[in-house]
DNA sequence: CCCGATGCTTAAGTTAAAGTTGCGGTTGCT
DNA sequence: AGCAACCGCAACTTTAACTTAAGCATCGGG
C-alpha cells in the first residue's frame, strides 16, 4: 500500500506550488520532502512532478494522485475530529476559507455569532480565491469554504464535496455621480465606448463584463484594471470610468459620489457558495447556518 | 494528523477479529500491531478496542474510526491503481469476493471470460458471506464482491459503495419426486406441518422461509438444519423433508429424485448484487459487464 | 485439579528509515 | 555580473517500528 505520509507530501506541494513553500508550511526541511517524493515516484514507477527552478509542476500522474491523496488526507482530518467527537470531547478547530470581499462583508457577523455560540471553537480564516479552494476542503486543510462564481466563470468540478449556494449578489452598474446615463437603466450595449474599469483578463468580474456585454453583441473598453472593488469605487468617484459591482460590496461602501443601478436588460450576479466535505466535523454545519442568516440579512 | 498505516492496523484487527488473526495476515507479529493500536489509542485519548481473551472487540470510538479508516485504506489501495492505470501500466490485480454458491456457478463462467479478455489480470477469489463483505471492498481488501439478500433479511447500509442487482433468483419449492403434493402448486400456508430441511436460525435461508411462512400466518417445522444447499437436496431427494431452494442452484444440479415448483401464491426470490468502490480500478468494470453476461444466461 | 492452549501485554534489543546539515548546480531577476 | 531562489546529492544523527522472550489471565480437557 501507498504511504500515506508520501502521499500527503504530494498534496501539501501540489497546494503550495513548491517543494521549499511546502517544507516552510510542513515545518520540515525542503530535501526531507524532496527525498519523499523521489520514493514515492520510485515506488509508482514514473515521475509525479516536473522539478523545476520556479518551483514544482505535477505531471498527469501527480494530478491523479493528488485527487487521490486529497481525499485520504482529508478522510484522516474527519477521522480523528470524529472519533474525537465520538468519545465525547468538544470539536477544537474551524478552518474557514473566503474570498476577500466575503472576509471583509460576510463573513465577520457570521464568526462574531459562531464565536459567542461556540467559544471552544478555535476559528481561522485565510484568504482564497475562487476558483481555488476545492482541493485544500477536499484534504482538510479548510473545513469550509465560502467561494463565488461569476456568469461566464465555470465552476469546478466538486467531486464528493458539498455544494451549496448561500446568495445570489447581483451586480449593478455604478456610475460617478451625475452622469448623463444614470437613472437611464442604460443597457451595456449602449455602454460599451464608457471608459469601463475591471479586473484584468482573466479575472472573474472581467470575464462576468465581457461576457454579459458579448451577450449584447459588444465588447467594452476597458480603460483601467483593478481587482479590487474599493479601488474600482475610488475610481469612479474620481469620474474616470464606471464598472460592474456586486451589491454586497456597495452596500458596505460609502455611499458618497457614485450611483448605483441594474444594468437595462441584463440582470447579472454572482453566486456566493460555501462548499465542505460530505461528512464535515461537528462545527461545520452549524456555522453554515450562521452564514446562510448572515448572507439572508443585508448589509451582511 | 493521524497515522494512516496504525489506522490500517485497526482496519485489519477489526475484519480479522483478533490482533494475532490480523497479525498473521499482515505478517507482523502480534505484539507489533497491539503496540500500534496502543500508540493509536493514547493518540486519540480513547479506548478504541476492548481486549478480551477471545479477541478484540471494537468500542464505539472504535467503529466510528473504522469507517473512515476502511475509506483512508480503500483510496490509498485505489490510487496506487489509478496511477499506475495513468502511467499506462497495465492492471494486475482484482480480488473478487463471493458467497459459496455464487462461487460456484455463476462466477466461474465470468472468471473464465475474464481471464481470456484480460489475461494479465491476476484474479482471486473468495468465499464472503453476506451480510459481510461492505467493510473490505471498502478498505480495497476486495475489489468486488458479489452478495445476496434473501427476504425479510435487512441489506446493509453502503455508504460511499456502489451497489447493483445483477440477478433475481426465485426460490423454488423442491419435494421429493413422486410427493403428494407435487405438481398442485401448494401454499406455504399447506405446507406448514411438512418435515422442512433450512439453514440453522439467523441462516439467510432460514429467515426467508420463516418470513415467507410469516406472511401466510404460518410457522414451519423445521426438522433438519443444513446450509448447504447440496446436503439439503440430498436429503429430499432422500424423501426425508421439503426445502425452499434458489432456482440458481438447482439449475446446476443432478435433476433426479425431486420436483421443483414455485410455491402458490407468494413468489419470494433472493436478490443477487455487486458491490464496488465508487471509483473502482480499470478491470473492474469489465469484470462486472461479465458477471451481468454470466447472469443473463441460464444455467449460469 | 492441574495442564496446556489461546490471546494480549510488557520489556529490551536491533534495525531500518526519516530528517537535518552542508554543499553544489541551475535558472531567473536586478 | 552577481544575488536569490529552488532543487538535488551525500553523510550523519535520531527516531521509531519490529522482533524476540517472558508474563499474566482465561478457558477447556484429561
Amino acid at each position: 500500500m501507498l504511504d500515506a505520509d508520501r502521499v500527503r507530501v504530494l498534496v501539501e506541494v501540489a497546494h503550495a506550488g513548491s517543494i521549499a513553500a511546502a517544507a516552510e508550511n510542513m515545518a520540515f526541511t525542503a530535501p526531507a520532502l524532496s527525498q519523499q517524493l523521489t520514493k514515492l515516484e520510485r515506488e509508482l514507477g514514473c515521475a509525479l512532478v516536473e522539478r523545476s527552478r520556479t518551483g514544482v509542476r505535477l505531471t498527469r500522474a501527480g494530478r491523479v494522485l493528488l485527487a487521490y491523496g486529497e481525499r485520504v488526507v482529508g478522510e484522516l482530518h474527519d477521522a480523528e475530529s470524529a472519533v474525537r467527537a465520538a468519545a465525547g470531547e468538544a470539536p477544537v478547530r474551524l478552518s474557514l476559507g473566503a474570498f476577500a470581499s466575503a472576509g471583509k462583508l460576510l463573513v465577520p457577523q457570521a464568526l462574531a455569532a459562531f464565536g459567542q455560540a461556540h467559544p471552544q471553537v478555535r476559528l481561522s480564516l485565510s484568504d482564497v480565491e475562487p476558483p481555488d479552494g476545492y482541493g485544500q476542503v477536499t484534504s482538510g486543510e479548510l473545513d469550509l469554504l465560502i467561494t463565488h462564481r461569476y456568469p461566464g466563470v465555470q465552476v469546478p468540478a466538486a467531486a464528493g464535496l458539498h455544494r451549496e449556494r448561500i446568495l445570489v449578489d447581483p451586480l449593478l452598474l455604478v456610475l460617478p455621480e451625475g452622469h448623463p446615463a444614470a437613472g437611464t437603466a442604460p443597457r451595456l450595449a449602449d455602454l460599451a465606448e464608457q471608459e469601463w474599469i475591471c479586473g484584468a483578463p482573466g479575472i472573474s468580474n472581467r470575464i462576468a463584463l465581457e461576457s454579459a456585454a458579448a451577450a449584447e453583441g459588444v465588447r467594452p473598453a476597458v480603460a483601467y484594471e483593478t481587482r479590487d472593488y474599493e479601488v474600482m469605487l475610488a475610481l469612479i468617484r474620481a469620474g474616470v470610468g464606471i464598472g460592474l459591482v456586486p451589491r454586497m460590496i456597495l452596500d458596505a461602501a460609502p455611499a458618497e459620489g457614485w450611483v448605483a443601478e441594474p444594468p437595462g436588460g441584463a440582470a447579472p450576479a454572482r453566486e456566493i457558495s460555501i462548499v465542505h466535505r460530505r461528512r464535515p466535523p461537528a462545527p461545520v454545519p452549524a456555522m453554515v447556518d450562521m452564514l446562510r442568516r448572515s448572507a439572508r440579512c443585508p448589509p451582511y
